[in-house]
DNA sequence: ACATCTGGCCGCTAA
DNA sequence: GGCCAGATGT
């Protein structure tokens, strides 16, 4: 392989970084400075130059996709042994190697994957079996998550909550040790346990530590400011001995406080890694100057010693575009009109346009508006596609296959469709289990078919499963009992050297089940599909059958032969029909996947999604006080400061194009608020943005004034303002023109008496803040609302 | 004993 | 808009 091609497109500094030998390597640079990049060219270089094999090298990214997309650049730079790479995120890094020592902490190693509405019901489910409210299982869930990530014990992490006066319900303790003990006894694991587990494993297995600590000679992180204590600690078990550790980030982008991520961990990296050689990336390739000097203006905002200028040698560009729309309605009609706009002067492709928003829930008005208009778009992130109750039911139905042991994938779907086993039944098989001491219900299930009646006593009466429900559990036992004649069947077919795999049900021609086989067995036979669209609203019926025809061609065995070779480690000594099986569910579990379309399409994502990516063109919505910075955000612990990394990661993935959007009034969680334009708008010098407002804001407000000048005159002054576009002609404050100010007492007709604690006008608007005596705190624009003075 | 319907409550960001 | 508990219907 020719160097050039790995060390041409590089800068000094990135190229000190790209041929650094060996040893601790930190990369601590802005947004666009080509951070990326560098990783890629370096396990390039590893690979090509100093002779590292593919296998020996680790990379670690944020998302599944930044992974693929690495290791395809890295394959068209070193060719396809690059396919050997372990290049992943944190999560699928440790599913992989949990897959095979799972054993070492007393898993089987086809334990199944609990994503975070898994962990969640599986909280509720202890929390009922202890007799508390399983509507607080959202709260426990998040503290044990929060203190694995922590890389605490959740006992303590309690105790320490407590000892600084937060408040931990007495039983959390139990609740604690009954959601692991249920999840042990399931054979499953949490998102959060992939982690901790692999932490605890090279804590109790040196043999296992030096084994990775030896396969992988070189480790390389990306975006590593967002990184959680247990990560950190798990990169410093691997790379402690040989030292070959390389990260890259950039302090100003760490946006995932909320997932236990410190910022520490890239600033003090040092502590752990003193002979690290530290290379700053100081030149953007990505954005104009004017783009670049917004975002500056930002997140100048936060104290930031580590601060480096970060400059382009790109020409100014065009001004930010910042729309003034009436509500959500007219933004998403707003940013459609300026895509169409784009596509008319063919300006970009729709390829190269984003929409970020604060919040998932900003992207329906968006979506309505594009499909109406016909233009294509794909969201990234949000409701996902594996995260969809079809989709979850079907891998609850594999699940039970790969891992019988796991009753809370069974509950999911014993009754789903509902076939008579409801919850008077289940409780019986629950109540059975523990009686009998069965391992799991898929135990008592087939024990239910037998002879013996399954019998208990509940509140003093004694109770067994009704015939119906008996005959339920049949049907649903069928649909497995035949899978594994089916796999007797094969088995014997396979013994015969002419038999093809077209000849064969339902394993391939290695003897493993064909897990699309087995799922589309599964679908049918337990009536699901069938169910699915006879019930409920036919469109939504018909998308989630398009899914599971999707999921369905995901489980296609052909696309997991290759895998199948490249995780040879997984080959156990025992013959396992199950390992195609849960492959593909270790895959679905931990994927991000979203569907492409063909001829382009925009792309919709939450500010925090759009990390690490960029685009020529860029929308951001919902530019509101209300709204971005989120007002949750500005009471916690260095909340706000986030909200500016967060914008600073926005407005940085634009190229040459960049609009904000923020609407006066919005509608979000069924309340309506009256909005100014976020302060971070504020913060960028007026001389690189250009304002405007949308015509339906214009004549909504025209229609507002002639109107205020017949209602509105309760308000002292009120009547001048209207007259006279107040603002644009005037020394005088605003302020004082509508007669009220901060601190005033107020009535309004329907909430009663308030006080005035904010209060912000401009030339259309006077948006004020109440606290209301009775309902709390409300936002109003009072050049409208119905509010005298008192 | 189950299934289905309705109204109240709550809502950020995510592997 | 989605989830859940409780009421109503079979
Ligand atoms: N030396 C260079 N010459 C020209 N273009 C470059 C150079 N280095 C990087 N780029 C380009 O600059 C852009 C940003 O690079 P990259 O995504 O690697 O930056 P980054 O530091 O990871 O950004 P961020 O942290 O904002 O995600 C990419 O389009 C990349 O191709």
């Amino acid at each position: 392989m020719p160097s050039h091609n790995l060390t041409s497109g590089l800068n000094q500094s990135q190229l000190d970084a790209v041929t650094h030998q060996t040893g601790p390597l930190l990369v601590l640079a802005g947004a666009g400075s080509g951070k990326t990049r560098v990783l890629t060219h370096r396990i390039s270089y590893l690979i090509a130059e100093l002779g590292i094999s593919p296998y020996q090298i680790l990379a670690i990214t944020f998302t599944k996709k930044a992974a693929q997309e690495m290791k395809e650049r890295v394959g068209a730079l070193v060719g396809p042994r690059a396919q050997t790479m372990w290049v992943s995120t944190f999560h699928s890094a440790c599913a992989r190697i949990l897959r095979t020592k799972a054993g070492l902490l007393g898993y089987d190693s086809n334990y199944n994957i609990y994503d975070q509405a898994d962990s969640k019901t599986l909280t509720k489910e202890t929390l009922l079996s202890l007799g508390l409210d399983g509507r607080n299982a959202g709260m426990y869930q998040s503290l044990i998550s929060r203190a694995k990530n922590e890389d605490k014990d959740p006992l303590v992490f309690a105790e320490e909550l407590r000892d600084s006066n937060s408040l931990v319900p007495p039983q959390f303790e139990d609740a604690y040790r009954r959601y692991e003990q249920l999840k042990r006894s399931n054979n499953g694991m949490d998102f959060d346990d992939l982690l901790c587990n692999i932490v605890k494993l090279f804590e109790i297995s040196e043999e296992t530590l030096i084994e990775y600590q030896n396969k992988f000679q070189h480790v390389l992180v990306d975006e590593y400011q967002d990184t959680n204590p247990v990560q950190n600690k798990l990169i410093i078990q691997l790379a402690k001995e040989h030292r070959n550790i390389c990260v890259v980030g950039d302090p100003d982008q760490s946006i995932y406080a909320f997932r236990a991520a410190d910022i520490k961990n890239i600033l003090q990296f040092e502590n752990n890694f003193p002979d690290v050689t530290v290379i700053p990336l100081e030149q953007n390739y990505r954005s104009t100057q004017i783009i670049l000097d917004a975002a500056n203006s930002v997140i100048e905002q936060n104290h930031r010693p580590y601060a480096k200028n970060l400059w382009t040698d790109g020409e100014m560009g065009d001004q930010i575009s910042s729309i003034q729309v009436f509500d959500e309605k007219d933004e998403a009609e707003e940013v459609g009109r300026e895509i169409r706009k784009i596509q008319d002067l063919q300006k970009y492709a729709l390829d190269d346009i984003a929409v970020f928003y604060r919040t998932n829930a900003q992207s329906r008005a968006l979506e309505e508006v594009l499909t109406r208009n016909k233009i294509h778009y794909k969201v990234i992130g949000g409701l996902r596609f594996y995260e969809r109750k079809e989709i979850k039911d079907a891998l609850a139905y594999l699940n039970v296959l790969n891992n019988p042991q796991d009753d809370l994938s069974l509950e999911r779907i014993l009754n789903e469709p509902t076939r008579g086993i409801g919850k008077g039944a289940r409780e019986i098989l629950k109540k059975y289990k523990e009686e009998k001491g069965f391992n799991n219900l898929y135990e008592v299930l087939l024990q239910s078919q037998s002879n013996e009646n399954i019998k208990v006593e509940i509140g003093g009466k004694e109770k067994q499963l009704s015939a119906g429900a008996l005959k339920g559990v049949k049907k649903f036992l069928k649909a497995y009992l035949s899978i594994f004649e089916m796999v007797k069947h094969d088995l014997s077919l396979l013994q015969s050297p002419e038999t093809t795999s077209k000849s064969l049900s339902i394993l391939n021609e290695h003897g493993y089940i064909c897990p699309q086989r087995a799922l589309s067995h599964l679908l049918i036979e337990t009536e699901y599909l069938e169910s699915l669209e006879k019930s409920g609203d036919p469109i939504t019926n018909a998308t989630r059958i398009e899914n599971l025809s999707e999921l369905l061609g995901a489980a296609d065995d052909d696309q997991y032969k290759q895998d199948l070779n490249v995780h040879e480690e997984l080959s156990d000594v025992e013959p396992n029909h199950m390992k195609a099986v849960t492959l593909f569910l270790n895959n679905s579990s931990l994927t991000d996947s979203s569907e492409d379309h063909e001829g382009g399409s925009v792309s919709l994502m939450t500010l925090h999604s759009s990390k690490g990516l960029e685009y020529p063109s860029v929308f951001i919505m919902g530019m509101e006080d209300e709204l971005f910075p989120f007002p949750r955000a500005i009471f916690e612990d260095g909340g706000l400061d986030e909200e500016h990394r967060l914008a600073y990661v926005g407005i940085t993935r634009a190229e040459n194009n960049l609009y904000f959007t923020h609407a006066h009034k919005r509608t979000l969680h069924g309340q309506t608020t009256y909005n100014i334009p976020s302060r971070f708008i504020g913060y960028i010098p007026e001389r690189l943005i250009t304002h405007r407002k949308s015509r339906k804001f214009e004549s909504e407000m025209s229609s507002r004034m002639n109107q205020r000048s017949n209602f509105g005159s309760r308000l002292g002054g009120v009547q001048a303002w209207s007259n006279s576009k107040l603002g644009e002609d005037s020394d005088k404050s605003n302020v004082d023109q509508i007669g009220l100010k901060v601190g005033d007492n107020v009535n309004h007709d329907m909430f009663g008496d308030g006080v005035i604690v904010k209060l912000e006008v401009n030339e259309y608007e006077a948006i004020a803040t109440i606290n209301f005596a009775d309902e709390g705190q409300k936002t109003l624009d009072l050049s409208w609302a119905p509010v005298t003075k008192i």
